[in-house]
DNA sequence: ACTAGGAATGCGAATGATTTTCAGTATTAT
DNA sequence: ATAATACTGAAAATCATTCGCATTCCTAGT
């Protein structure tokens, strides 16, 4: 039972180690966006002496190696995702930190209509949406 | 002679000191969006025994009080610019950090509508797009 | 399976941006 | 001018992340 990333480390021929496995593990079951330390405290379940310069390390390399997204949600630490799922965005709940995803293709067409019209092809970009509930606004009223 | 800013703090009832006369004033007369040892360097020009402490001070200050807006283009350090101007967002070149300010209505409204049907009210949000010009790209044909 | 050599790890120290602490100083209302 | 209070500079503290280095682990080649 290799996991998804697992498999695309190996076909990139990545060394693979114990450690570099643990947290390929961590990342393919995790459907939500951890930071490192959360990813570092799942790895340790699994096994308990993989370090956070380990993680850190992994990470980067997961990122470089275009395995998995770095996202910045505005408080300090990067959050990751799983990369190749389809391309979205993300709408955070500033009360309870819950992220919703969502995508747009109108909103990438607009994006590339506008880098096009600036003289620019985009490498990359950015969105996303801060936001209250509705629902707890009413209540207020 | 008073600049905006600093006309905009004395509306909020701060306190007015010589530093923050003079990081208004810097502020006031930039057209780029600095980080904060830029913001200090300006400052300095001006008088130089403004502490960077205070910079980091007063950036916060006025921002808290909206009279600037903190962005983030993707290195470490956060950038400013004087807020209240027409709302818009930045298309940044990767190879030269260049900044092009730019804005769309329709994206707005999309956006909008986005955080409606998702149950939420925006509070935030932040779109930044990275590209490389297109006539570079041309040239390496 | 065995081994050599290069790469990866764990630990702690180093970094870089930002915040905080604290003693001294400036601002504002009286 | 004075007192109360907020602000400042300098240095220390934080926090996330990276690095240095001695040790350990992979993997290709035997
Ligand atoms: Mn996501
Ligand atoms: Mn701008
Ligand atoms: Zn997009
Ligand atoms: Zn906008």
């Amino acid at each position: 039972m290799i996991s998804r990333l697992e498999a695309l480390c190996l076909e990139k021929g990545l060394k693979m180690t114990g450690q570099r496995r643990v947290i390929s593990q961590v990342l393919s079951e995790a459907d939500d966006h951890p930071d490192v330390e959360e990813v570092h405290r799942r790895a340790l379940l699994i096994d308990p002496r993989i370090s956070i310069a380990t993680v850190y390390r992994t990470m980067r390399l997961l990122e470089e190696a275009q395995v998995i997204e770095r996202l910045d949600f505005g408080d300090g630490r990067a959050r990751y995702e799983e990369a190749g799922a389809d391309h979205h965005h993300h709408l955070i709940d500033t009360r309870t930190g819950r992220v919703i995803e969502f995508s747009c293709s109108e909103l990438e067409a607009i994006k590339e209509r506008i880098a096009r019209e600036l003289g620019y092809r985009i490498v990359a970009h950015r969105l996303e949406i801060y936001g209250v509930p509705l629902d707890e606004e009413e209540g207020k009223k």
